[in-house]
DNA sequence: GAAAATCAGTCAATCGATTGCTTAAGTCAT
DNA sequence: ATGACTTAAGCAATCGATTGACTGATTTTC
């Protein structure tokens, strides 16, 4: 057991103490030319060393490292559903970023408050993270004791919070007003917007923006049509907004959900897109297979997701963060649910 | 700084040191009796120990309990991409059972081989996870080397491995058995199978699957299209079947993605769905808001990501692990892209 | 009433790495 | 040659919790 370092494969991974043996050097010395500084070592020792390591395949022990170091390089992510494709984005953007520099992610799903709270209770309570990357949107009071009680380095991300913490988000009002200032150019006045109501701040900057080019452009008021960001939320407000008949040319859904429910809910109603009625959706990157394709405002949720992390990591390194929205503006990306009224 | 317990917050979270020193006894007694067993203390030594810890609002620093269990309660998912909704819902699946568990998830979202190697040390070689979920389809040489020089608890989902290790999936062969034998039952005879390569060997289970029901209902071979399983993929197939004029009358595409982009690809050929040709898809979950909503063949994709949790903590628990499909079987969902051939 | 058993807890090592403080030897200036 | 530095590294505490071995007191058993 004494001399037998040889040409063996270890059982149990290699840890310093082995190298330290192998060596006849202490730890510590062995530890500061791996990892810290603050030592002078004679090359040839310091050589060995890196050689030993490399020969016993040597990586350091995350959980001990971190218990001294007192940061465990993990970053927690709460999300209410990963199966939206909204947050599927900020997600993986936020994944690969922390690849890049070196964090790990923990992911949390969460569907309701009670969820959240405990999550956060395992997740920093237990200190296995070091910040939080929060884009659930329900902050409960619940939510908020467990934020308080427990404080750490967190971030929202696509949502602003009355709750303190800085945020990312990205231009939620200029796609909005890109928006309607795309529906003024094509030459329609009779608009409709399908939001979620104010409580989400999305949804409210981005009915802003859509307001102030509705308004720019000299355009009658707009319908607000108010449902929940899904699917089904679009589709049910389509409908209701074709039955009404209200003469609606164009309609700007404010979310990408809500695009592919408008559109499907036009087609079943037999109204054609985009000759009866034009339609332009925010993030359509999911959607370019509908039929027709949806004309979309699109923004960069997987660099809003990415930018959460270097924000996060731009803390770590003592930079104070402020409220930083996404420096790529919304573009237009023409597809086929937008033409000008009234022709064929 | 020695008697000062009082009702002042602790900037600082409480340790089981903490505890010990306010109530003078050995912080062991506090550990066994806050989480361990194994001792006998008075009913009122325990209870001023319980009562202490929750007024100090105590909670074990996971890290310090891991380093010395050799547990992380943590858990990794490797997966190629999390924009594709089947992963999307694998890892869903995932994350909320392990939360169930008390396991927390670490998610990696690797598109190629080097990222999925270098993610691989960081959370299995550093020891972060107990175990590792495996989604990704790339086995290639360096990760399957990965795996061998730094063994650690692993279970392919949504495929099965040449490299060893189990898998969980869901019945693949009874998904492409029911879409045949779905197709037969409408009276149609001229079919075609949207796969990718058997690389994929999902891809690969349904093929065989939907071969066998075409052979036992008595039908001609069916045309073979092989492509990606993205939307662009199913288009690009679905363009060529038509376009080649077969005559075919029902597509199955074997994957969500592939059925998006054909029913897209059958929309802008003019074809009508499912009067001229029906389509039916696997997954549809997301698509029901196509035009007309897709008929699908639906498998349990939440539950496989639940069933490789417990699977894996089944496997902590000392049972030991087989392959396993998952028990629901996969169901027909009629929605609008099927009928009868040749009519209405 | 002595031995055995039970109770109620304490002691100390340990998990693997980090880090401030020392120390021993060698080098340099005077 | 002696004090002052520098070089090269070792020592030991520490992060927070767990756990097997052990001890002293009390109770039970025969």
């Amino acid at each position: 057991m004494t001399d037998a370092a040889d040409a063996r494969l270890p059982a149990r991974p290699a840890t310093l103490k082995d190298i330290a043996r192998a060596l006849k050097v202490d730890v510590s010395t062995v530890s500061k030319v791996l990892s810290g500084g603050g030592i002078s070592v004679k090359p040839e020792t310091r050589q060995s060393i890196v050689d030993e390591a490399a020969r016993l395949n040597y990586r350091p022990h995350a959980l001990a490292r971190n218990l001294r170091t007192r940061r465990s390089g993990a970053l927690g992510i709460l999300l209410p559903n990963l199966m939206n494709p909204v947050y599927a984005a900020i997600v993986r953007g936020a994944v690969h970023r922390a690849d890049e520099l070196g964090y790990v992610m923990l992911v949390a799903d969460v569907d309701d408050e009670a969820a959240s709270t405990s999550v956060y209770r395992r997740l920093v309570s237990e200190r296995r993270v070091d910040a939080l990357i929060i884009a659930v949107s329900t902050q409960s009071a619940e939510f908020v004791d467990a934020i308080a009680a427990n404080p750490i380095p967190h971030l929202f991300v696509n949502r602003r919070s009355k709750i303190g913490g800085n945020s990312v988000t990205v231009d939620d009002f200029a796609a909005g007003y890109l928006a309607a200032k795309t529906f003024a150019d094509y030459g329609h006045s009779r608009l409709a917007f399908i939001g979620a109501s104010d409580e989400l701040d999305t949804a409210q900057r981005r009915r802003a923006g859509f307001y102030k080019g509705v308004k720019e452009s000299g355009l009658p008021p707009f319908i607000d049509a108010i449902g929940p960001y899904s699917r089904r939320g679009g589709y049910d407000s389509m409908l209701s907004l074709i039955d009404a008949k209200w003469g609606v040319t164009g309609v700007f859904a404010s979310n990408i959900l809500v695009g592919i429910g408008a559109l499907a809910a036009a087609t079943v109603r037999g109204v054609r897109v985009p000759s009866e009625m034009s339609i332009v959706t925010l993030d359509a990157e999911d959607a370019v297979y509908t039929s027709p394709p949806l004309t979309a405002i699109k923004t960069s949720l997987e660099e809003m997701g990415a930018r959460a992390i270097d924000e996060i990591d731009a803390l770590f390194r003592g930079q104070q963060s402020k409220d930083v929205v996404i420096e790529t503006p919304p573009t237009l990306v023409l597809r086929g649910t937008l033409a000008r009224p009234n022709q064929g």
